[in-house]
DNA sequence: CTTTTTGCAAATGATTTGCATTAAC
DNA sequence: GTTAATGCAAATCATTTGCAAAAAG
């Protein structure tokens, strides 16, 4: 019952529990990554109607709440995941847009020391490695010898 | 005479010469990271009449060439700078949206080997650290003490 | 002169805003 | 009962598209 986990994470967030706040976590669990529209299409096939609105005005709250964590690949929408507090980075295809997890660079996060700091107070790195998934490469070189 | 360089780099990559082109070598030379619709507005400073449309043709085709990088900071716009192949890294300041250069992580590109690959082809690895700058840190603890 | 660039206008896509209604606490 | 969440409609912002006119080579 991954709800009851959903509903005290909202709840110990000062959030109030809603039908739409629920199948919103949900449905990120399952499809880790995905934009808003999608999120909405996949609570609206839970739900019935829910507007792109509330879908929007959630993932806000919950990303505020760091329930949620926004990611930037690049692309002109934003993706959502559960925010685990893992620092993991992402691997983005440059051609079919496939994003997967990576574990933190080199272990003991690097990442987190540049070297130079410019007196900036410095709270997250955000990696992401750009290139060609496996599933891309073959189809390119089945398709263009 | 900056323009004569911008002028080169054009012609070496294949692209005419025009005037739009080289103003916008030259407004992202002086202006680094800033986002279509400023480089648009610099450019008209320069040369009167250009559409944004022009401006955003115009950033594609450099970016395509490699001429410009473009630099996804999270927000919605994409930010230009200029191509150099020193493969550095951005700090974004999550308040006031200022963004610097960064020399690349830890001196050898660690950030290009992640612990695990995916079966991706990694060609670019991005790091984007954020947080806040000196100037927003001064700036609360002066008006919220 | 041929092809690339630019201007113009309008479309698209993601996200936000404002206000009335509804549901959680 | 309050206050926070949602629905609805329309606005905004970044970016793209399609086609005709202008300019570069």
């Amino acid at each position: 019952m991954p709800s009851l986990d959903h509903a005290s994470a909202l709840r110990h967030a000062g959030l109030r529990v809603t039908a739409p706040r629920l199948a919103t976590l949900e449905v990120v669990s399952e499809l880790p990554h995905a934009d808003a529209e999608s999120v909405a299409q996949a609570v609206r096939d839970r739900l019935g109607t829910v507007s792109r609105q509330a879908v929007y005005d959630i993932l806000n709250a919950l990303t505020d709440a760091e329930i949620l964590r926004r990611v930037s690949v690049g692309g002109r929408s934003m993706r959502y995941e559960l925010h685990r507090h893992d620092n993991h980075h992402h691997l983005v295809c440059t051609e079919c847009g496939r994003l997967e997890d990576v574990p933190c660079t080199v272990g003991h996060a690097p990442c987190l020391t540049p070297a130079e700091d410019h007196d900036f107070e410095i709270e997250v790195a955000e990696v992401v490695f750009r290139g060609r998934c496996s599933r891309c490469r073959e189809t390119l070189t089945a398709t263009a010898p």
